[in-house]
DNA sequence: AGATTGACGACGC
DNA sequence: TGCGTCGCCAATC
């Protein structure tokens, strides 16, 4: 149960605008939202996901290392959901990660 | 009600 | 450049 059901319904917005073959972090939406320091609730809203109804392209969102972090299962599901899209995965890690970071800063604009 | 953890991030060394 | 620590906000124990 979020407060902040905005917050949480702007993670998801941001999440589905994210280009094909992109990837952001948590940070980077927190940061688009104006709340660059809820970087960990971007995180814990995306595993509210499973109630969406909605598909949300969660598996496009990382940490700032570009890492797939939570757990493993979780992980292998988005791991291959992001190698199908053409995101190269390597040890649970996106490769070129700086290279296909998308800012959804520049595309929000508050 | 208080303490701890967490799909993170930034800073310090 | 890499590892360690602190900080944030909310949810969970």
């Amino acid at each position: 149960m979020q407060n902040d059901p905005d917050f949480n319904k702007l993670v998801f917005a941001i999440a589905r605008s994210i280009p094909k073959g992109r990837v952001t972090s948590y940070g980077a939406i927190a940061k688009a939202l104006g709340k660059g320091n809820l970087s960990r609730m971007v995180g814990r809203a995306m595993g509210l996901v499973n109630e969406e109804k909605k598909p949300v392209p969660f598996q496009r969102v990382v940490n700032s290392q570009g890492y797939l972090t939570g757990d493993p299962r979780h992980i292998a599901v988005r791991r291959k959901l992001l190698e199908k899209e053409g995101v190269e995965i390597k040890n649970d890690k996106v490769v070129n990660f700086r290279n296909i970071f998308w800012d959804p800063s520049e595309e929000i604009d508050l």
